[in-house]
DNA sequence: GTCTATACTTCGATAGAC
DNA sequence: GTCTATCGAAGTATAGAC
């Protein structure tokens, strides 16, 4: 049985500075840093408040990734229901602070379990949301499904967009300008030019 | 001025046995577990001897990947000179325990500035390395470098192998197996089926 | 409903014994 | 050359005051 220490309100203004704080400093110095006493100093609030509104330390970070994760599905169903969905996917898994977020948390899950099943849930939800569109993309360009499945698509997509964020913070380089001009032109051939809608692209190359 | 305090002897058995227990729980656990204690836990050792091996917890993690990226750079020319580098660079990449530790330690470079520059060099130079034959291999191929450039080549299949080792241990699987029958499709294009040297390439398509 | 005083644990690091 | 005794700082978490 847990502990009955009581729990401060979810819609106080403190309780989403934290959060806020959390993120802050887990982008700003890894997961490994955002211990009570450094998330409270970013807030600036005493450290025991940490305590008083998430009950261990497992229970903040989730409140954190389940926020985001929210955020995420909103973003990426209106992503979805744009005139180019790839581009608008494209676009919002290259966002770099969210995904250096979203690299800090499967670094996180590694040694904390009540955080990897929920982390590894919302990746299959998003992959699974996302499917139903990419596959009616390509199949709109006659794009046959045994030439590019859009599952593949996708892990191709969020993979490039999570090590290119990843090796940008590392001071890396190489290939990062030509693979995303390569992407820019597997875009502009499936989406046609951006800004465009479809109706551009049909009109660009009919026959 | 730093510490003018000794330093146990590079030869050293328990020097090279705490290298191997960090690797370890930084596998098993996360770097953020490799504390000095548990370290030394994992070794049999006293966690004081910690610090008379390495001066910092920085100096420790510095030398353990040190003697990751030794390894790697060798393991890299060994499979550059294979007869199907493509295939085995594919494969070392997907050494599931060698992309963990290089993820933790990118993870661990977020607050390490000492590691990060390290990290970051390594990796320049290691896919500057494997530029060079990658761009022989297409050229035999005779694919057009405008076409896909080989660092473009290069950045996809080191960031597909990450994220689906990244991934796996997160419990994900959405779009694995088709990617990597993909990858393997791509790979028998440019350098004949699995276990070939380039020969039979050219035999089972000349022309 | 909100916050503080405080207990207990673990950490990195050093000085000095063998 | 190798290892231990020990310290001060930082960590999580709880009980109880306002």
């Amino acid at each position: 049985m847990a502990s009955t220490r009581r729990i401060g309100a979810e819609g106080s203004k403190n309780r989403a500075l934290l959060l806020d704080a959390t993120e802050q400093v887990m982008l700003d110095q890894g997961y490994a840093a955002a211990t009570s006493r450094r998330v409270a100093a970013q807030a600036g609030l005493k450290p025991q408040l940490v305590h008083y509104y998430f009950r261990t330390m497992d229970d903040l970070f989730l409140a954190v990734f389940r926020r985001r994760a929210e955020m995420g599905l909103e973003r990426q169903a209106e992503a979805l229901a744009s005139p180019q969905p790839l581009r608008a996917l494209w676009e919002f898994s290259n966002d770099a602070s969210g995904t250096a977020l979203t690299m800090e948390f499967t670094a996180l899950a590694g040694h904390r379990k009540a955080i990897r099943s929920e982390i590894g849930e919302y990746g299959e939800k998003f992959r699974i949301r996302a499917t139903e569109t990419i596959t009616r993309v390509l199949t709109d360009r006659a794009i046959d499904p045994d030439d590019l499945p859009p599952e593949v698509l996708l892990v191709l997509m969020t993979s490039v967009s999570r090590v290119l964020v990843m090796e940008d913070g590392l001071g890396m380089s190489v290939g990062h300008a030509q693979t995303r001009a390569m992407i820019e032109r597997w875009l502009t051939r499936l989406e046609g030019p951006p800004g465009t809608g479809s109706a551009a692209l049909e009109a660009g190359q009919a026959g």
